[in-house]
DNA sequence: TGAAAGCAATGTTAATTAAGGTTAAAGGCG
DNA sequence: CGCCTTTAACCTTAATTAACATTGCTTTCA
């Protein structure tokens, strides 16, 4: 289904340039060229999201606004305007808008905060399936710090954990110790390095059971996740 | 709890600033002056926005921001700068921020941002007023504070009742043990800390009957709730 | 030129330290 | 009392440091 957007704008030739443009990127606009009729409209359509220009004959954009959040407190309200000052910004944000979009903008502008607004009003979130990861006869469980082979699970700790996600993530390339440093620790000093080493004894010594998995040495650069 | 702002500025003067603002309105700001460890900072205090000025030594803001929606798809991001041009804002969208604040700016347009961006990233949470959370095999019941699993019901005590809440909007991914420690009791001394590590026990053992949960300690950080 | 010495990087194992887990008993409060 | 909650004593595990071994490349000099 399509994306609905609610369009208010009084000035014809602007509106039916960003309609057009809009269209033709598939979204689906009704255009209203006074406050008169939004709330009606809007119910009647229940747009995804609403652009409305502010400096509007008998009601302003704010108004609008105020009166949509009324009705529906989630749907995304960009504001469009010539108007510049903080002060409107602030009047936008405090009567329920979300973005402003100054006047005159370009439509890659406009297409691209509507589709971020879009998605941040859909953020469902989380909840990702466990994946498990196979690493030649292991499966491993990033979430859960799980190695398993042949229904034996060992659990392996955070850093464990972190740093076998890494080499796995990048099988059969290079991952650079700096980066591994880095990541695990925060800087590569001197200690930190030494204690990599011990890391990757760990992980080989969990990983041996299945000969075909190497964690290579390449001295000076970093390690090759082989499986 | 207070809302953690990661904002990453490395003009010094600016910054300053802008950090005292933010805390003056009662933010929690760790600033950093360069992108060289945004991503170890931003696991370990797991802010609840982001503000990226674009121009930085080492790692400009478009780089920092993709690092970081490839760890966390969700957090806002906000980019600071003094370009205008729509190119560097479609690049900013692109690269996963969600709104782009000009330079100079005034205090009341950032925050006005920073709160429509909260707003909008927790809205799901706060629509879905669901009564009851199904985690695993359990029903949880944070407002009655009620355990249940196959008609057998648990009553929670408040602190061990907002624990559970804490870790279970936050699955799958890592609690940190300050932020538990300072909304249960406020801060986090010796004694509270110990005290936590009871109510985790406590947990784990009301929730032993679905093997599936688990609460994976990361040592030094705090919590992974796996469900 | 090539074996041997030198050396920096990495490997291994073990000891140490720090963080957290468990259980039970002691407080506190309606 | 009867329930949390806190404190305490002791236990377990992970992370770090340390001590010593190995590797492979580089330098040196017969």
């Amino acid at each position: 289904m399509k994306t609905k957007i609610l369009y208010v704008e009084d000035e014809p030739f602007l509106g039916r340039i960003v309609k057009e443009s809009l269209e033709s990127r598939d979204f689906e606009v009704n255009m209203l060229t006074d406050g008169n009729d939004v709330l009606q409209q809007f119910e009647k359509i229940n747009p995804d999201i609403c652009v409305l220009d502010i400096m509007l004959p008998v009601k302003d954009g704010y108004t609008i606004a105020r009166e949509l959040r009324k009705v529906k407190a989630t749907v995304p309200i960009i504001f469009v305007t010539a108007k510049v000052q903080t002060e409107d910004l602030l009047k936008g944000f405090e009567s329920g808008g979300n973005d402003y979009i100054r006047k005159p903008f370009s439509m890659e502008e406009l297409i691209a905060r509507i589709n971020n607004l879009l998605q941040l009003s859909q953020r469902p979130k989380s909840i990702s399936a466990a994946e498990v990861t196979v690493i030649g006869k292991y499966e491993f469980n990033p979430q859960r710090y799980e190695l398993k082979i042949e229904d034996k699970v060992k659990k392996l700790s955070s850093r464990e954990a972190t740093l076998l996600t890494m080499l796995s993530e990048n099988r059969n390339a290079t991952t650079n110790r700096k980066d591994i440093l880095m990541k695990l620790w925060g800087d590569d000093s001197f200690f930190n390095s030494r204690n990599l080493d011990v890391y990757i004894t760990k992980l080989r010594d969990y990983l041996k059971d299945d000969p075909s998995i190497e964690i290579i040495t390449i001295k000076g650069v970093g390690y090759h996740f082989a499986v």
